[in-house]
DNA sequence: GTGAAAGCGCTAACAC
DNA sequence: GTGTTAGCGCTTTCAC
């Protein structure tokens, strides 16, 4: 019932320290380590009073000083471009959950797509020991290349597959993927496919889809329309939609489009519906992701499968791994994916 | 083009330390520190040189020891009960744009819920020397309600009101908000309301919406007939859909539902869309939050529209005002919320 | 202006 | 078993 005992949340209530609590028991600060730390035995009596003494003051070892002897801080650096779609919710979900079971916690930036920012970060988390970091990059220029290279902190790229680098990243098969939707699109029938594709300068959701979607097409034989192939700004709902608009606007129509993500896809269902379109009767749609979003809307999507929570779970297992043996420089992590087949592309529906 | 200087992401190259650039700049380290910190004016020539140094070595001050020193480290710490809901998600980016702002960083933890681990984590965040703490809690219980008294870091609380305690918080006026929506059912003529609410123990979103809704009942003279209220453990798509299929077992059945949230109220959409009963001409439904998924459902839900955003950015800003000026100890902040009618409500649609 | 020295709170050698 | 001492890497007096 240790009622007023600090003005809470006004910064102040000087903590205790080692030094007090030693004092309080009657012993050094080094027997108070020991204990505290389990690192030595000490004698039953001495133990109990240094306990009841911890006790009494509420002490908590300072982390901040003990970082600073162990040269390690339990704190996992997580550099995401954004927080907001659940994709990178999934990654830092499996990060964070790795992390917890290691004792480490994590510290979250977030880059907003800036590469210049991204190599800042990493700059930032070294200086501010991390034990290890995890980079969700969006695409990796050159100036991030460098700022990897000069990182002297263990880290893990998600997402990417860096070239030319023994640099242990967890991503997934983009290109494989987008053929297989694609491949499924060209079975079912539909002979004019379109794709509203995400940035380009994003390598693993943006130009691998792109490029997964063109070679399918290219094994069938079957032509790339120009007019067809949109590129948007973005992934977001506005884009899919934006990107139907101009799909539509070509001269002949296209009789299935694949988006990148499954936001882009509700944005061009939404779009195909204000236009008195069906789906899939008057225009097949597919996805990637499949998020949530994918078995709400109306016809459900026919998309790509994959976790990014198991994506940011290897990730930080890869991270942990090495921490506790620098030997094991893991190497790449593919995560699979699965087509998933709904009523957005299935005409018998 | 510093090639291999180090074997990166091994853990390994021993960093670089004041000691080492002040040696190799010939002077002490205190000149060093006080050019790096810009603490104290130091000759132009010695500048230069230890600029230069620094440039040739990668030198970055360790920012651990820095914060021992001036005991603040530079982050915040974040606790949320979990991740994947998007308002969570509208928390953290909020909070992380202020701390962006001030050169600072968060730590995030997720609760999962657990007081215990709440209370846990407030004690290692404060162990770890947290500038500040943002705990987005479920519900207050007692427990945390100590820890909270014992907790001698600044801290704010996101999404609850604290009774009878000066601790400034953040939140929302959800019973308000769920009045208002309910006083539109009834205004729309719909006379047979039900509810599925979210766990009471969920102070917010869980009890607080129940209440607004009985005392809208209330005020209009309107019944409240326990078979159309359910109880969900979870705010969950399936949450909903078994919440909306409970209430279909009722002998009669109410002619509008309230949902706690949207995804709750997308997922009663889809049993109902299932059980072939129209919205809202069958049922009239209404959600809360007006997440991105609530003008993507047909209909598009009636709803309460409030920014996640807004209040992590409140919360943040309110914390590092304390810390600037502890003597600032913001009160109370409410963020405003607005009642949005779609056609999930209009029967005219 | 600059350097030497003290010390932040703790752990880990090192003595006894 | 226990206490004393030396740092971790840095900022900040304190002398000069």
């Amino acid at each position: 019932m240790r009622s007023k005992s600090n003005p809470q949340h006004t910064g102040g209530g000087k903590n205790v320290t080692i030094k007090e609590v030693a004092q309080r028991a009657g012993v050094s600060i080094s027997t108070v380590s020991r204990v505290l730390n389990r690192s030595k035995p000490v004698s039953d009596g001495l133990k109990k009073r240094i306990l009841q003494a911890v006790e009494e003051t509420g002490y908590m070892p300072n982390a901040v000083a003990r970082s600073m002897i162990q040269k390690k801080t339990g704190v996992i650096g997580v550099i995401i471009p954004e927080i907001f779609n659940p994709y990178f919710s999934g990654l830092v979900q499996g990060i964070e959950h790795v992390a917890k079971e290691h004792q480490s916690y994590i510290m979250l930036a977030v880059s907003e797509i800036k590469p210049r920012r991204e190599s800042e970060l990493l700059r930032i988390f070294q200086a501010r020991q991390m034990d290890g970091v995890i980079l969700a990059a969006a695409g990796v220029e050159r100036s991030l290349k460098e700022a990897l290279d000069r990182l002297s902190v263990p880290y893990v790229v998600i997402g990417q597959r860096l070239a030319e680098k023994a640099a242990p990243c967890v991503y997934l098969n983009n290109r494989r993927a987008a053929f297989e939707v694609t491949s499924h699109l060209l079975d079912c029938g539909y002979q004019n496919l379109g794709i509203i594709s995400g940035p380009l300068w994003d390598l693993a959701s943006g130009r691998e889809r792109l490029e997964g979607f063109q070679e399918a097409l290219k094994k069938r034989g079957q032509p790339l329309r120009a007019e067809w192939v949109v590129e948007r700004q973005g992934f977001h709902l506005q884009d899919g939609y934006e990107g139907m608009k101009s799909i539509l606007q070509a001269p002949q129509r296209p009789d299935a489009v694949f988006c990148a993500c499954d936001r882009m896809a509700a944005g061009a269902l939404q779009y195909l519906k204000e236009s008195g379109i069906p789906v899939p009767k008057g225009m097949a749609l597919a996805g990637f992701d499949d998020e949530e979003l994918a078995s709400i809307v109306n016809p459900r999507l026919t998309t790509i499968r994959h976790s990014p929570f198991e994506m940011g779970f290897k990730a930080a297992t890869l991270l942990v791994n090495q921490l506790e043996d620098p030997s094991i420089a893991g190497g790449d992590i593919t995560i699979p994916h699965q087509l998933v087949v709904r009523e957005s592309t299935s005409l018998d529906s």
